[in-house]
DNA sequence: CATCGGACAGAAAACGCTTTCCACAGAGTG
DNA sequence: CACTCTGTGGAAAGCGTTTTCTGTCCGATG
């Protein structure tokens, strides 16, 4: 029903090749010829058929971006930054959200090599399961063999040994060095006895966080006994569960240290409810820094990752993968952000 | 490079045809043919071309998502349901970012069209300009004369009256009626002076709610002097300065409604760092009941509009449009949440 | 035994575009 | 004046599917 190329052609009384020319802009035509072949395109409100130019020119304007959670502001953040990079050209973003389901990932992923998308943004921490690193793996292998380019944004690495993979960008969130940073304006506060809850353990950025504090605590010289570690997760409910169960076992703590800052508000929240002051009586941080963290009452000491500006970035690595810089990986800095939730341990 | 149909074919000893039939299941074929063909394609890790698919059989399982803006939880949560629908098939959701701005809505749909994309589901309030409303009703008009489906998700009409526009679908949010019953809900516990903070001017929405606002005010025999209205935004910001100006063009007021929850949080804020208490002295109201809402301190008195919901419902007109209600509108029902952030009238 | 559906498989024509290969002016060039 | 470029435009061959339109082989039927 819409009209197509050959309409606009025999409006214009021009060949389909140069109402094609004349689109594309990649062939010299002549003015005139071009101007008539523009009236008859608006006369028929002509649109050019995506499917068909790509099946014909063998590539397409999709780009993938898989997020865990597209209603979690840090998702919601880099997608942002992602699209922002998008609108330079006629490119559409295909925002797909796995909801941290291994399976639903690599579903995407196939859908995504069935349109034969241009490149694939994966976003966040990766399932940490050992079976789905392969088949990930697979899918990614598969995806960059047909050329098309793979941008990790805030992911690990494909392979545990940290070799590059060709075809696949990282840009890579510092989060273990944020932790440990951290950690360590704790310490400064004089504080000794600092609780630690964890992201879900299936999750990579969990670890790498984890990492970070324990590296500060063991540059401090402190033990492992008198900052207790909790699995949480990396929703309110988990740090409100996780700040009890630190308090039950370890009552001294004069600090907690959250795996991201919405666990952190659940950590205030609760400690709140209980009627403890904070940051009188315990210090609380995060991690992320969203725009929740400078909300919360009171601020939250956080580690800021630029998230918009990683977005950003990231699509410009998918929209032109020769943008990317040698080696692959562009580390993204990371900045601790000091606030009210943070303070000199009491004494 | 990879594998096609004809690859499979030829490894399979079959024609193309048959494999198109065989993974199409829509012709019957013999099942050790059927085998053979499976086998080969597990081989060759082949993924049907969609962009082939679609031109030959033109349709598309290409669905646009368009927001304001992914970041806010509000279209985050409305994104993830029409999402969750979307797992139903093999479909991929399109969430595009038009940072309300009307230029880029255009430019979306058109992108969207280009794909012929099987539907479109236009998210949040409309961009308030006669211009725009003409240029945005002829690309849908474009869309539906394709045959395919447009849903609007918590948009107004698209014609100023009401009369539905053949193959488009709406999910309808009763903002008027949900901003009538918070205020009257105020005006219950006696408060008599009330402050409203008008959302974006160039917002449908903004009027919806403000019109139930007056409504409810009208109702109760209330005078728009003791009662203020200020315009102000959705953003945080917006609903930080407004409050300013709302206390010094009426000091007297005793409880404020903001127009959404985002812009309520930045009064509560701003209430706080004057000492302020509320509800003591000054009650808070929102609109949407998001998550952060919940997590206020103290907790936001809103109306809840089921949005995951809604979202889902919105994704199931859009895969198929014969699952709408006669007469092409869904209403959403609202809910009255009251929590702590509204008390009695101080006295 | 001749015939006739039914179940299955192949050939080939779209689908709407891009792009290579040619053709054909007219402008320089020797 | 014959000849080569240059600048334009057309013809036509794909791109990888789907889908009609034809068969072909069989068991069943009269």
């Amino acid at each position: 029903m819409p009209a197509k190329l050959a309409d606009v052609a025999r409006l214009a009384g021009v060949s389909p090749a140069t109402v094609s020319r004349v689109l594309n802009g990649n062939y010299p035509v002549a003015r005139t010829t071009a101007d008539r072949v523009h009236r008859a395109v608006a006369e028929l409100h002509y649109v050019v058929n995506g499917n068909a130019r790509a099946l014909a020119a063998s590539s397409s304007d999709l780009i993938g971006v898989l997020v865990h959670d597209v209603a979690d502001p840090f998702f919601g953040v880099i997608a942002t930054g992602i699209q922002d990079a998008m609108s330079e050209g006629d490119v559409l973003a295909v925002v797909c959200n796995t909801g941290s389901s291994a399976e639903r990932e690599l579903r995407y992923l196939k859908l995504l090599r069935k349109q034969r998308a241009h490149a694939v943004v994966l976003t966040g921490g990766s399932v940490n399961d050992p079976g789905h690193r392969t088949a990930l793996l697979e899918q990614i292998t598969e995806f960059t063999s047909t050329g098309a380019h793979v941008v990790l944004c805030g992911r690990p690495p494909l392979t545990g040994d940290d070799d590059p993979v060709p075809g696949v960008i990282r840009v890579d969130f510092d989060n273990s060095e944020g932790a440990r940073r951290l950690t360590a304006h704790l310490v400064a506060l004089g504080h000794r006895d600092i609780g630690y809850l964890t992201g879900p353990e299936t999750r990579t950025t969990s670890r790498l966080r984890l990492d970070g504090h324990l590296q500060a605590l063991s540059e401090a010289g402190l033990s492992e006994e008198r900052c207790p570690v909790v699995v949480s997760g990396f929703d309110r409910e988990s740090g409100r569960a996780g700040v009890g169960e630190l308090l039950r076992r370890h009552p001294g703590i004069t600090a907690v240290v959250a795996g991201n800052d919405i666990a952190a508000l659940g950590a205030l929240a609760e400690l709140r409810a209980r009627g403890i002051g904070v940051p009188d009586q315990i210090s609380v941080a995060g991690f992320d820094d969203l725009p929740c963290a400078f909300d919360a009452v009171p601020s939250l000491t956080t580690v800021r990752i630029p998230l918009m500006e990683a977005g950003r970035t990231s699509g410009l690595f998918a929209l032109d993968a020769s943008r990317a810089p040698a080696g692959g990986v562009l580390p993204i800095r990371t900045e601790l952000m000091v606030r009210d939730s943070t303070g000199p341990v009491p004494r």
